[in-house]
DNA sequence: GCGATCCTGTGACAAGGTCACAGACGAAAC
DNA sequence: GTTTCGTCTGTGACCTTGTCACAGGATCGC
């Protein structure tokens, strides 16, 4: 297969000969459409991953199926949670699905695990954004274990809508990526609109005073 | 100082000479007193932290003062936000607080990521704990995005309860263990006391029917 | 004994999650 | 154009959990 795939990966480049060479034999592409499962959870991790296009959403599921984002990975990115399910022998413990048209190129275990093991250039690639991970996830559990929902929806609105002030998301999305219930979602967009923060349609939400979801995001429950 | 504390972290008997002479000559004592503050959220970072004796409860705060327990720092460990933290050249998000008398070894930001640049077996012991951390932070999100107290509540009896039945607890700090409120707690034992699982005294909780809490810890909320 | 302080119990209420449906909309089929 | 079907949204009833405000009890130091 073409090398281009490191393109995304310049840090890649500063890899010994030898850690290079074994990278480029033991790599191989894969391509996921919309939707598809890049991994489940508790499948065991064959393959460590870099993306090279698209987005994959990972998620928590719970038994009533209410399901959690945790973080997205988009393109010249590596997942975290595969690197750690890698590194301790374990099973991957949430699942990740494709957002968007997905290119990735996979990487055996076995060959990761030597990689770790012979390349430092190597290990600093894997390990250089594993702090700002670990902010990410430690916020995560901040939102969900303190966070009021009112706040929080505003402020995936607002995420959400950069630039244009319409949103193609469905309230089952957002629900999602705040780990809470559809119906408390709908209840919500229908209070913000009635105070004329946003006007509502089907699947997508027209953002009408972006101020005022700004205040609410910062300001708590209000 | 001595180098006793090495003893703690075998791996490091491993680091080239330079890099430990560094080490050894970088590194300070410090000794906190049952529920010193170790390190406070929003707090700078300014030194990488080896637990030589005692424990650390790594927690968040919300608004209202609630607070919910992330993990514990044991004698031979280390702290996954600290060197996340310092990686990303971060504030703590967190707050660290002796839960014994603690004795740690510090080794300032500048030498630990000199130590991280230059030896390779430094950076292999930091970086081998990631993984179990990295999955118990999950498991946290897991817990209190979908779980329901008394099934938590029961698993954080027996946790607690290696051994002998007895355990020296208030409900307060079993609140915190699951991040919920302290009536909350109450409310839940008083409950297992009527159905005869547990017996229950000021400061303490006796464990009357393990069975019964190992099948709820188990089952869900049954 | 006597406060002071910490711990526990309780009731009323608010916020959010669950369940069960009822429409409403839009796309595709006819 | 109309029908049909699947998806999306709205709503009410109810349950669990979190919040607030207090009332007692226990324990300890003095």
């Amino acid at each position: 297969m073409t090398d281009d795939w490191l393109d995304c990966f310049p840090q890649l480049r500063a890899l010994e000969e030898g850690s290079l060479s074994l990278l480029k034999r033991s790599a191989h592409e894969v391509v996921l459409p919309t939707g598809a499962v890049a991994f489940a959870s508790g499948q065991g991790c064959e393959a460590f991953l870099f993306l090279t296009a698209g987005t994959v959403r990972v998620q928590l599921t719970g038994e009533g199926g209410r399901e959690i984002l945790l973080y997205r990975v988009t393109s010249g990115e590596t997942c975290v949670l595969t690197t750690s399910a890698l590194l301790a022998n374990e099973n991957y413990m949430a699942e990740g699905i494709a957002e968007t048209p997905v290119r990735a190129i996979t990487l055996p275990a076995a060959a990761f695990r030597q990689l770790i093991a012979d390349s430092a250039p190597f290990r600093e690639f894997v390990f250089s954004t594993f702090g700002e991970r670990i902010t990410a996830l430690v916020q995560v559990i901040q939102d969900v274990a303190f966070g009021h929902i009112a706040p929080r929806l505003a402020a995936a609105l607002i995420a959400r809508s950069s630039g244009g002030g319409e949103i193609e998301l469905t309230h089952q999305e957002l629900a999602v990526e705040l780990g809470t219930a559809r119906e408390v979602v709908s209840r919500q967009l229908k209070g913000f609109e009635q105070r004329g923060w946003v006007g509502l349609g089907r699947g997508r939400i027209r953002i009408a005073d972006r101020d005022a979801l700004e205040n609410l995001a910062r300001a708590g429950p209000g």
